[in-house]
DNA sequence: ATTAGCACTCAATCAGTGCGAGTGCTAATA
DNA sequence: TATTAGCACTCGCACTGATTGAGTGCTAAT
């Protein structure tokens, strides 16, 4: 069977009909929307064949037809491209992010995300950046008094870990003094894969009595390069949008979905998949039964990635119904990506601080 | 009308029942539940007194009786506590909390709120503490090099601020090291009330040309002080939990309940409210009307409050349906409230870190 | 190739009905 | 005098069946 230029016109205007008002869509509806100029018999005829093409469906007989996943799949890879036209109204998206100041970047990418939910109407999530790739850029060992030493790491991206150290030796401040230069001129520039158990052992016996110090101080590096690592941190924002869209709220969908909204773990199986393409903003539509979640089944979701510097990488995405509007969240993600470059471009090397 | 002892335990029978079924309740169910030996119109002719006195309604005419407000404030004010009976199954709570390696205090609290959740089947808000009270501990700049110092701040309570000030002169770090000694013999030990104009200028003047350094920290420091001052954060757990009682997902009700959870800025109404009673774990009861949230009107708000250290509190609260049970919830915060006690005091002075 | 017309399907709506849980009242009982 | 049995009554709920209307597919006319 022939997709003709008409039935992309049909099934496009199904689409974006659908979109609007969660109901079927019968012929005579798309009749009426001029632009093609043809009967409801007409249409009926060709949406027969867009049924039998598996691209649109009927909830049941005598009902109008709503778009399978293959006629969103189909929509998102080629026929959205073909309506570039009057976007622009985006670019006038509140750049709010400008405005505020947020000086630390977990705040930021949670006001992001609660701004890309209040504009799109969807649900949004983020994850944290994954530092893992970070290099160590400075250490600085103080004594607190009463046996204690505070450890303050700053690794690439002026990130910054605190630790403090009990200590059962006591340290006079010239060997804090000493320890700091030691450790700076050993691990300074480095990342976590470099600090091995070489480095270790020579940076433990260039030490000394303080040996001990020395290995407290690696595993606070370890763990604040870690706690980027194993489990990224995940945010979500707008989740009670998800109550506009009936069907999505029908039996105990809206409980789960909340669910596992609120709960985060599942949804990182979604952020973690990486999609192969590795474009510049790597955007991923995933449609209803695409997406690895089951209580998600009958959702789209659209991740995006962003970057805050050399890899260091994040992800943001928004879920909503099937009948999202792709077309805006994929423009809205994009502008957003492009704010977010515009942002760390400029704020790269001043005072973003994070715990 | 006398509210007589029989009475009282029809109530008590009705909330009971009401409770665990969230179904009106008959006169015939009460009697059938023994302790009682009374035949259904007996209870009946109770029944109708107790609904006299506005203690329980009919949702409609021929339907059993369900407690009103009023009655479960009865409820909770003399009826609760006699029967204080084998509640020591709650002494077996899962103290997952002690087991956990939790070494960031908001970390423990989110975990705590999570478990809260867990056991009760009720969402849980927990505010972080207030700190407006802390003082400075101890004050540390490094230079990072490329006209860039780091200020790090450390408050009683062993809060850890950090700052990255960009400069516009350069610094060398003889002068870093006494701006060091200089801040903290001014500044140690002082809280942010003492800290004043006359202060800050006399500090101003002390740094001499580095005065703009000097002004630069003490702003980090008011910031570090502020920022658990002004919007306490406030996390919410578990509040998928609403869907598990019907009466509360009517109509809009859901989204409604689940948008206040989500947006916090409502919840803080309720956690600000400082109800008189300075008793050591205050715990406030809020039935239905009583909370002051419009949205939360057919909710019933526990909270109670924990104190870290001298002065440093906050709040945990836990929101169910009006039927919720509330001598286990009491019980249930009274037991959490005392563990805290406990791991607070074991690690007052361990490495609790927060950014 | 398109369209008008028609018979058909089926979800949704609504009134009518029977059921049952629960009540209040009255009269009998301990 | 307090309790209980009995009975008529109320009212939500679940079920039924009829009606409606949106929408379809097919066929024949244009």
């Amino acid at each position: 069977m022939e997709l003709d230029e008409r039935k992309r016109k049909i099934l496009n205007a199904i689409i974006l009909n659908y979109q609007k008002t969660g109901e079927p869509v019968g012929s005579r509806t798309i009749s009426k929307d001029a632009e093609l100029k043809l009967s409801p018999a007409t249409i009926r005829n060709e949406m027969a064949d867009l049924e039998e093409m598996g691209l649109i469906v009927q909830p049941h007989t005598s009902a109008g037809r709503i778009p399978t996943d293959k006629g969103y799949r189909l929509y998102v890879n080629s026929l959205m491209q073909k309506e570039q036209l009057a976007v622009r109204e985006l670019e006038a998206e509140r750049s709010e992010l400008m405005l505020k100041r947020v000086d630390r970047i977990e705040e930021l990418l949670i006001q992001m995300a609660k701004i890309l939910a209040a504009n799109t109407n969807y649900a949004t999530m983020i994850t944290g950046p994954k530092y893992s790739q970070n290099k160590v850029k400075f250490i600085q060992l103080s004594s607190m008094g009463r046996g204690k030493l505070l450890a303050t790491i700053v690794l690439t991206g002026n990130i910054i870990k605190n630790s403090i150290l009990a200590l059962n030796t006591c340290v006079s401040d010239d060997d804090i003094l000493q320890m700091n230069i030691m450790l700076n001129s050993n691990l300074n520039g480095l990342s976590i894969a470099e600090i091995n158990l070489g480095l270790i052992t020579k940076i433990k016996s260039e030490a000394g009595e303080h040996a001990d110090i020395a290995s407290k101080v690696i595993d606070a590096i370890a763990e604040a390069i870690d706690s980027g690592d194993g489990s990224v941190p995940m945010y979500t924002s707008g989740t009670p949008n998800i109550f506009k869209y009936p069907e999505l709220t029908g039996g105990d969908q809206a409980s789960e979905l909340i669910s596992t909204l609120e709960e985060k773990e599942q949804l990182s199986t979604i952020m973690e998949y990486d999609g192969g393409c590795s474009d510049r903003h790597d955007i991923q539509v995933y449609i209803g039964d695409e997406v690895p979640v089951e209580s998600m089944k009958n959702c789209s979701v659209i991740t995006a990635t962003y970057e805050l510097s050399e890899g260091v990488r994040g992800k943001i995405g928004i879920i909503g119904p099937k009948r999202m509007d792709y077309r805006k969240v994929v423009d809205t993600l994009k502008n957003t990506m492009s704010q977010l470059d515009v942002i760390f471009k400029n704020d790269e090397q001043t005072d973003m601080a994070e715990d």
